[in-house]
RNA sequence: GCGGGUGUGUUGGAAUUGGUAGACAACCCAGACUUAGGAUCUGGUGCCUUACGGCGUAUGGGUUCGAGUCCCUUCACCCGCACCA
């Protein structure tokens, strides 16, 4: 019997369903062991080879892990609202459930082929309404909740009301949005609207007014995770920063929490650096300014991290967005003011960015320097941002560049503060040197200088230390249908949370998914979207809503009375290890651990970070085939030969392709006009070119598993996308090498069967034979722990040249186990073959046994000063002493060397002899 | 500009963490078996040299008996962030 994959494939994948083999339960005799993919978004085009790459590493651990003794958890579902099934709603009138429905199907059968063990009775899909309701109701808590910045957790909102009662608004110390505060009086005499508006600056989920990006292609808003360079991160759409009333998440509040949970978590030091740059953590202080403008007082705050060079204030700068503007503009500025304004309106967010051009506005009004009681004229200008700090800086053009470009533009005064600074063509921004023209600052160094100002600011009641944050809160409502919907509505303009009992709130039937055309969210479509008479919000949940605790819900997936139960988290209390792209670094990432995080404070989770361990795979790249075409005719030149020939590369099928050699009958077949394609060949051949580019439908160059699993197996597709390098690696797909994982696979089946014959015997192993087997496990187990996986397939390899034709069940029955995890299928077979009964599943990994393992001879390359002369076979178990004596009483060992010209004899055991001779 | 990373044969990549560089594969070459081969098996394959030998881990230097690995210089490429005061 030959490898017939195909059927063996089938065959396994078929008994693994029906035996609910890799179905998972709790079950706490066994230590747990929590395995998770990011779940994919289920696309129209259906898996490339690059998709499994990641699922295929997580599935080879907790396969590992299983073998080990684990009990494993390894779900897979589907993050299954968002934009593409909406586009393709709008354009085809389709309901988005359709078209989800459709691609999970396509998704469903390309995984399955590839066997993976999941425990697919743990499946969602976040549009499912019985998955949804949980996001819901986390929304719902999130509005029932405030940030307590004493106790550093999330607290019941109710708390607040009655703080509030007995103290007003400084009765506690609260993450909160902008807004006036209040007595304990004043809150008893405010009305019910009045009250609602003041809890709502306090809710960890609330309504707020702030700068948004607004992509009017789409018709929504943006996070700021979903806008690459000014564009919408689907679509590429151009997006504007509007002022508009949103939901947002206080995502803010958890900075600090999120910043720290990092050190404890095991992720690469580059993923856990973005998150840290997106959290964006800096010291500095506050100040406060005088300003005045036409004769009225105001008091405006800043925030630097340099309060040392307060002396060198020149003017002053405020954010065209911010609230300051309006207050500080003179009426005789008014005009050009505003003027400023619609123009930096019409920009996108692109052409701000990328448009360096220095751009202000002098506001009319004077600020006072509060140290030096100076004067300083206030400008608007949009290199100051409204959502970073307090949108309003003091600017110190000496030592900071942005300020410098500003001053020279619009000639404002310069003042070097450092000694022996020249800043006559640039500002010297960095942090070191001895301060002048500073006052009582004189003479100190940078460093010394920073903490001290503050010190006196603070003393001096003109500021305080204050830690900023780069983080924004979560914009977190999308105009938009395919999403949750909101479990609010609004009683007399009041924001009242849905009862928990009529959740889930589902998504109303429309009859277009586009926003209307006065400009409202599609759910405005909807005949009666009301809850007890009164409106229900218009605009859903965002993608991240869905994914930011789906792990929590695959602990538990069917329980209709919680997220998960007390007793599942318990158990299963985090992912251990979770595999996926590094794209999502500053989105879900941050997302999920935020929510949990807040969770966690509820007590409804038991453990405060979501993922232990992190694995980011690396993308695969497409490696693009290219024909040389002669314009204006019909005829291809071979690659080789095209520098001979005026050509023009073209894309050509990669799946006509073998080893860049282009399949000439299938080319002719490939496109119509390609029909009667003439060629220039080299030796009989017509060679192709190749280039690494993304993967992707127009280069023609997409690989589908489908098609590996057809010619090669999954087995084999497995173990390849495995070989290909390390999994954190980005590296391009080249079907070129498949042979080689494929070959293996077919001679480790020869070992068992021999045509019609069943070759396996009961035979005793050598001793050289048990060496080979115990390097083997002793490799595979230290590799796998390490997910080194092509190197523990390159260990296969070497043990199966080694062992020869070795037929021996005590060899072959070990070697099987240890092959489950990377080629399930044909280790199944096997397994059964060698007549056990269960899977190859409940096995257990085999134990390693260094002693059968070592060498007892160990051949030492023998150096003279760095030099190798000579090999020195000696027992693996001699000391060092015993080695040098063999060396000096060598045959090989020169006879002018002698015992007189040796300085010392360095053996290292096991490794290397060094003879150091003396000069 | 700031931060992180990488550089090894024709190619993907190994190297027990400072100890025989190029494992294991792919490609290519030769041979065997074959009607055939995108099947199987055997051998060869870093570079220079007929050989002896020499040279080789982006570059130049350093530490060491010994460096792909550690330190410094330069160069190249990749990724992330970027008016964050």
């Amino acid at each position: 019997m030959d490898y017939n994959f195909l059927e063996i494939e089938k065959k396994w994948q078929q008994w693994w369903a029906q035996n609910k083999t890799y179905r998972a339960s709790v079950d706490s005799d066994k230590p747990k062991y929590y395995v998770l993919d990011m779940f994919p978004y289920p696309s129209g085009a259906g898996l490339h080879v690059g998709h499994p790459l990641g699922y295929i590493a997580s599935d080879i651990f907790a396969r590992y892990k299983r073998l080990k003794g684990f009990n494993v958890l390894h779900p897979m579902g589907y993050d299954a609202f968002g934009l593409p099934a909406e586009q393709y709603a709008i354009q085809t009138g389709q309901h988005p459930e359709k078209t989800t429905h459709d691609n999970v199907a396509r998704y469903r059968q390309q995984l399955d082929r590839i066997g993976f063990s999941f425990d697919w009775d743990r499946e969602f899909r976040t549009c499912d309404p019985e998955y949804y309701k949980w996001t819901q109701w986390a929304f719902l808590k999130m509005f029932g909740s405030w940030y307590d910045k004493d106790a550093e957790k999330a607290r019941p909102i109710e708390e607040l009301a009655a703080a509030f009662e007995q103290g007003g608004s400084a009765a506690v110390n609260a993450a909160c949005s902008e807004g006036p505060a209040f007595t304990a009086g004043e809150w008893k005499a405010f009305s019910e609207k009045e009250k609602a508006d003041a809890l709502m600056r306090y809710r960890l989920a609330y309504q707020g007014e702030s700068t948004v990006n607004w992509c009017p292609a789409l018709g929504t808003v943006l996070a700021n995770d979903e806008v690459k360079d000014g564009f919408s991160e689907r679509g590429g759409f151009p997006v504007f920063q509007k002022k508009m009333t949103q939901w947002q998440l206080r995502v803010s509040a958890y900075a600090g929490r999120l910043l720290d949970g990092l050190e404890r978590l095991d992720w690469t030091e580059s993923l856990k650096e973005m998150q840290r740059n997106w959290i964006g953590r800096s010291e500095g202080a506050e100040m406060v300014f005088q300003v005045e403008c036409d004769g009225v007082q105001h008091d405006v705050t800043i925030f630097t991290t340099r309060a040392d060079t307060v002396f060198g204030v020149t003017f002053m700068v405020l954010a065209p967005e911010s609230e300051w503007v309006e207050k500080l503009t003179s009426k005789a500025q008014k005009a050009e003011v505003d003027a400023y304004l619609e123009q930096v309106k019409k920009k996108t967010e692109r052409e701000r960015i990328a448009g360096k051009a220095v751009t202000g506005v002098f506001s009319g009004s004077y600020g006072i320097n509060p140290l030096t009681g100076q004067k300083v004229p206030v400008w608007i200008a949009e290199y100051v941002l409204a959502g970073y700090g307090t949108g309003a800086i003091m600017a110190v053009p000496a030592h900071d560049s942005r300020d410098y470009a500003f001053a020279k533009k619009f000639n404002l005064p310069i003042i070097p503060l450092i000694e022996g600074a020249d800043v006559s063509e640039q500002s010297l921004d960095a942090k070191e040197g001895i301060m002048c023209n500073s006052g009582f600052l004189n003479g100190l160094t940078v460093k010394q200088a920073i903490p001290a100002a503050i010190d006196y600011v603070e003393k001096h009641g003109i500021g305080r230390r204050k830690v900023n944050y780069r983080i924004r809160d979560a914009i977190f409502s999308r105009q938009r249908y395919w999403g949750e919907p909101f479990p609010i509505y609004y009683k007399d303009g009041i924001a009242t949370p849905v009862a928990f009992e009529d959740l889930p709130l589902t998504l109303p039937e429309i009859d277009q998914y586009k926003p209307t055309e006065d400009g409202q969210p599609p759910l405005a479509r909807a005949k009666d979207w009301t809850y007890k008479g009164y409106p229900l919000e218009k605009s859903t949940m965002p993608g991240f809503a869905g994914s930011s605790a789906y792990y929590l819900r695959y602990m538990d997936p069917h329980n209709g009375e919680a997220l998960v139960s007390k007793e599942a988290d318990e158990y299963w209390r985090n992912v251990d290890l979770y595999v996926g792209g590094t794209e999502h670094a500053t989105g879900h990432l941050i997302y999920s651990r935020f929510w949990n995080k807040f969770l966690f404070d509820l007590g409804y989770v038991c453990e405060d970070e979501p993922f232990c361990k992190l694995i980011n795979q690396g993308m695969i790249q497409g490696r693009s085939n290219f024909v040389y075409l002669i314009p204006g005719t019909n005829k291809f030149v071979s690659a080789g030969l095209k520098d001979q020939y005026e050509t023009i590369p073209v894309h050509v099928d990669v799946n006509i392709v073998y080893n860049d050699k282009l399949d000439i009958e299938a080319f002719r077949a490939w496109r119509p006009d390609y029909k009667d394609a003439e060629f220039v060949l080299e030796d009989g051949e017509y060679i192709c070119g190749w280039a690494i580019e993304k993967m992707s439908k127009s280069m023609y160059n997409v690989v589908n598993p489908d098609k590996i699993c057809d010619t090669y197996g999954a087995d084999t597709l497995r173990l390849y996308e495995m070989f290909l390098g390390p999994i954190e690696q980005a590296k391009p797909w080249d079907t070129k090498g498949i042979d080689g994982v494929n070959r293996f696979l077919k001679k480790f089946w020869r070992l068992f069967w021999d045509r019609e014959k069943w070759l396996v015997t009961d035979e005793e192993p050598t001793k050289e034979e048990l060496k080979a087997l115990h390097k083997l496990i002793g490799k595979a187990q230290d590799d796998i722990e390490h997910f080194s996986y092509n190197t523990t397939i390159s260990a296969f390899m070497i043990a199966l040249n080694e062992l020869g034709n070795c037929s021996k069940r005590a060899i072959l029955e070990p070697l099987t186990v240890v092959l489950s995890p990377f080629a399930p299928h044909i280790a199944e077979e096997l397994w059964h073959q060698l007549g056990n009964e269960g899977s190859v599943v409940y096995a257990t990994f085999p134990e390693y046994k260094e002693e059968l393992a070592a060498d007892n001879t160990v051949n030492y390359p023998v150096s003279f000063n760095g030099k190798t002369r000579f090999f020195l076979e000696a027992p693996a178990s001699a000391a060092p002493a015993d080695v040098e004596a063999l060396v000096r009483s060598h045959e090989k060992t020169p006879q002018y060397v002698g015992d007189m010209n040796i300085a010392k004899v360095i053996v290292v055991p096991g490794r290397i002899v060094n003879v150091v001779l003396k000069k």
